[in-house]
RNA sequence: CGCGGGAUGGAGCAGCCCGGUAGCUCGUCAGGCUCAUAACCUGAAGGUCGUCAGUUCAAAUCUGGCUCCCGCAACCA
């Protein structure tokens, strides 16, 4: 297995609001990512950033007092903060109004520029103050001799804008061969057949700078602009590498493994970005991979229907780990999914705390009372303990193709097939029983359920880190052999084990508390 | 004809690409067990796979039409 440098990156969320779910959920699925990586021994850089350039950031610190830096900087920390209480801490975060920033951009700008792709023209369109959005021709009517907004019914005025533009048109053909020659570029497919068919249709030159505000990254030589969003917000991921340092530490994290993001920006992803990697000559990301989105009861969540839930609510209520295991378990990667207070307790009660957490306790409790609390002895393996150990052994693999493919819930169905198939095994040999028939063979069979908990602790670390530490701390794991590379090592007989604690508590709802 | 996703037992989903006994989780009902976090195991009931037509020996699965739901439509993960 190859164990290049991996650089892993969130997409970086607008200073302008608070964090909500769906930022939870990309930086948790992100994490999940980097962890994976990590146990397996690869070199990882996990990175996020803040978006705090734009017109919307110095409007809304206006109507809030604050300058624009001073909401960037509020937001930047409510965004760590949930990083922390998401356990989902990443390595760096790169926010665009830092020095290393603007220096990345204007280098990317200038290598644009110097291959002849940045030119100055007019931006004119149909635009709305009110929406302060353009709109094309056809996406506007005249009503009673003025021009509207066909889907906001706002009043629309021709505006010509002195812009410099990038030539993405250039770019068609040699995204749509990258596209090409490579099939996984964008994961899903679905969404990889959305851009290649968007690509075919037209791909028109980019405005790629404003004069309207100030707030932002000015243009090389030509400081009364600033520039787009999407140059100065994408290049933070190549800032994080140290960039335009080629040779600097971190440099070689470049080009990025995998870009995470939500469905609703595949198209800067996936276009704009490679197109300005190939125009600076940089190479480019290896994925992109685009996750759907999180609804609340299958509704979208919004300030009028009343249904805003954050994610601290959350955490807070459930507990970190529920919320994390939740989140990648329900939704295939790349689907929508939804979230409801019913649904998570089913999944937190009925797959953490019965099946595998009563799983530990109930085999762990014996051991204790019955094997002077250390790890029995191995025995005899017969045909049944083969088979309970090869299947557990086989979930490394499973679990290393999924990830592969980013599908997470995929590679926590697998381990929770096991899960399920070892109460099985435990009820069928019935250890309790044995306990005064056959001692030895109890032995043999609470060694085996064990072991196969051993192997089932290493490889949920990436989902629930904290509850796995615990789980293999009953194992009395050492440190040091819980990586992947150390499952293969089997439970060694006589080791002595803690005391058994419940690893993963019920949720008890507070009605049902007795008063 | 703007683009895309979806419609499968009470709920949520898989299967559809490569046609051939309709599968999983939760819920419900009945048993078992007593090691365990009232947890675990076994079994049962429950679906003419949105609709109409076509292809075929055979369609949830292929083709065409229709109905309904949901996203997106160039700065909301």
């Amino acid at each position: 297995m190859t164990q290049s440098p991996y650089l892993i990156t969130t997409a970086i969320p607008y200073a302008n609001g608070a964090p909500h779910i769906g930022h939870a959920y990309e930086r948790i699925s992100t994490d999940v990512m980097a962890r994976f990586q990590r146990l397996e021994g690869r070199e990882v850089l996990f990175v996020t950033g803040m978006d705090e350039h734009g017109q919307k950031m110095q409007q809304t610190a206006a109507r809030e007092n604050l300058t624009p830096q001073g909401l960037a900087d509020r937001t930047a920390a409510q965004f760590e903060a949930m990083g922390e209480l998401l356990n989902a801490r990443a390595d760096d975060i790169v926010r665009t109004t830092s020095e290393r920033h603007k220096a990345a951009v204007t280098a990317i700008w200038k290598r644009m520029e110097e291959k002849g792709d940045i030119y100055l023209s007019k931006y004119a369109g149909w635009y709305s103050v009110r929406d302060e959005a353009y709109y094309n021709e056809d996406e506007t009517e005249e009503r009673e001799g003025r021009r509207f907004s066909i889907k906001t019914s706002t009043l629309v005025e021709w505006v010509e804008e002195e812009s410099y533009f990038f030539r993405l048109s250039a770019y068609a053909q040699p995204l749509l061969d990258h596209y090409k020659q490579y099939p996984d570029f964008i994961v899903p497919e679905q969404y990889r057949n959305e851009i290649v068919s968007f690509v075919e249709r037209e791909l028109r030159d980019l405005s790629v700078s404003r004069t309207t505000f100030d707030w932002g990254i000015p243009v090389p030589g030509a400081p009364q602009h600033v520039m787009y969003v999407w140059v100065d917000a994408l290049t933070n991921y190549i800032t994080a590498t140290g960039f335009p340092d080629r040779a600097g530490p971190l440099a070689k994290f470049w080009p990025a493994a995998a870009h995470v993001i939500g469905k609703d920006i595949t198209r800067f992803h996936a276009i704009y970005w490679p197109a300005f990697l190939m125009s600076a000559d940089l190479p480019l990301p290896r994925q992109i991979v685009v996750h759907g989105f999180l609804f609340n009861r299958g509704e979208k969540m919004s300030k009028s229907i009343g249904n805003i839930v954050s994610p601290s609510d959350l955490v807070e209520r459930y507990g970190v780990d529920p919320v994390r295991y939740y989140f990648m378990r329900e939704v295939p990667y790349g689907q929508d999914g939804s979230y409801s207070h019913e649904a998570i307790i089913a999944r937190m009660n009925a797959e953490l705390s019965n099946d595998l957490g009563n799983l530990a306790q109930r085999s762990l409790s014996m051991v204790n009372k019955n094997c002077n609390a250390v790890v029995p002895a191995k025995g005899t393996l017969v045909g049944a303990d083969e088979a309970m150990l090869a299947a557990a052994d086989a979930l490394m693999a499973e679990c290393r193709k999924q990830h592969g493919d980013y599908q997470i819930s995929k590679a926590m169905d697998a381990i929770w097939r096991v899960v399920a198939d070892t109460n099985r095994y435990f009820a069928g040999q019935e250890p309790w029983a044995l306990k005064k028939s056959d001692p030895a063979r109890m032995e043999t069979v609470l060694w085996t359920t064990a072991e196969v908990l051993r192997i089932i602790g290493l490889l949920i670390q990436p989902y629930v880190p904290q509850s796995a530490a615990k789980l293999l701390d009953l194992l009395a794991v050492p440190e040091e052999k819980r990586s992947f590379a150390s499952i293969g090592d089997r439970l060694v007989s006589g080791t002595s084990l803690p005391t058994p604690a419940p690893v993963f508590p019920r949720f008890v709802e507070e009605e049902a508390k007795p008063a």
